[in-house]
DNA sequence: TTCGATATTGACCATTCGGTCAGGATGTTT
DNA sequence: AAACATCCTGACCGAATGGTCAATATCGAA
């Protein structure tokens, strides 16, 4: 269960070059069905004879293109990651807090919204103890929280918000923004929806923006237009 | 994958009265080691020869107490859904805003906190779909949501609050309390802790009855002590 | 001590698991 | 057409899966 390097798989080996349509198309396809069931079961749960299926392979085929289901998991694992490290990458104390927690609230929000099934996939792998993630938790994303948490600080000490603890709030626009696709089931459940519209998020994009920030104190544009 | 009715198990059936000491240990030794187990793997990814060798037995006693895996798991479904029905189980009009989403808040951490393993099992089903919990989730548990919802409109409509949504405010209190439980792994690898002490978990109440209650307009005795 | 009920568990079953491999299909280059 | 490399997949492997069952062990009541 823990990460080591790769063992040299056999198969799907930097064909970049001399990939045809067939290939890439069997990828993607292979790459979809397995953030499914793998978000579905979780890592020991799935099995490559459902994500053969779901892609509509024989299960020989997913492992000569994957090399093994460890492999698959990994590669699906760091395409989220990748996505992930893309939000919110370029703030500065001289942003606009009001915009940029906005702007963070959005985009994790899209982020969820874009990619469901691998938001699912990351918080299946987090509940089950994050076995081949403990690296990237405690080393990039850990500089990543600690780097706008001092932006935050030095926003609370400049009085443009409250001085809470930052990393507490992050924690916060996570779980709230995660939510929406970690517990999809539920919330269509309880509010008796099929799916949530666009209009639906964007409703609780705003909900959760206006609560967020005037929470923690700070002056939004929306709040005083005139000011 | 759905509940159906229970196909009366052969063993392990209302000995509520010829209980012996053992029964009741190892009952109680199964089933927190099973919550351990399915809250990291899902519902198909957890093994009863794991859950046995957890609980200390032999895999055929799991069996024996628990008659089978499906059974087993609803059982620690319907246990932890007792918990969780017992929130917050008798608010009005009538009581204090700050009061009962405060109170709301700190329970609902400290249920994530007593019941972690509890917690996770509920997050792994929801998000692997909520197979075994649709109906439930449609039925008592909207109602409760409903319900509340409905306060909290009356407490907007009296000027007590903002008109929020109240829907939107529920899934966000869950969610931010939901989170220490179910990505503690996330959160103990950014913040380089080995737990999270009481004073930690009271420190993060604090701050998030604070952002919440305030990004809401709810008047709270701690900001207006005089008032 | 005897005896019926309950508790316990090793042996076993059919099925599924991830993974291997030989060999045929396909396609590109000469 | 010949030769070569890549692609594809059915057959198969040992291990693990959930579950059954018969045999044994344990224990309270007679």
């Amino acid at each position: 269960m823990t990460q080591g390097s790769a063992p040299a798989e056999r198969g799907a080996r930097e064909q970049g070059e001399a990939n045809g349509v067939t290939r890439q198309r069997n990828e993607r396809e292979i790459l979809a069905a397995a953030e499914r069931v793998f978000a579905r079961h979780g890592y020991r749960g799935a099995s490559l004879q459902a994500i053969a299926e779901q892609a509509g392979l024989p299960k020989s085929n997913v492992l000569y293109y994957m090399g093994s289901k460890r492999g698959l998991y990994v590669r699906l694992l760091e395409r989220m990651m990748e996505r992930w490290n893309a939000l919110l990458d370029d703030i500065s104390v001289e942003d606009d807090p009001a915009e940029v927690l906005e702007a963070f609230i959005r985009s994790k929000m899209q982020l969820s919204r874009r990619h469901p099934e691998g938001s699912r996939l990351f918080a299946a792998e987090i509940l089950g103890g994050a076995p081949f993630l403990q690296e990237y938790l405690r080393g990039e994303l850990r500089d990543w929280v600690e780097a706008r948490a001092r932006i935050l600080e030095q926003w609370a000490e400049r009085g443009l918000m409250d001085p809470v603890e930052p990393v507490w709030l992050i924690f916060l626009i996570w779980s709230a923004t995660q939510h929406y696709a970690d517990f999809e089931a539920q919330v269509l459940g309880i509010t008796g929806r099929d799916a949530l519209s666009d209009a639906d998020v964007e409703e609780i994009t705003t909900f959760l923006t206006r609560v967020i920030l005037k929470g923690c104190g700070v002056r939004s544009r929306a709040d005083t237009p005139a000011g």
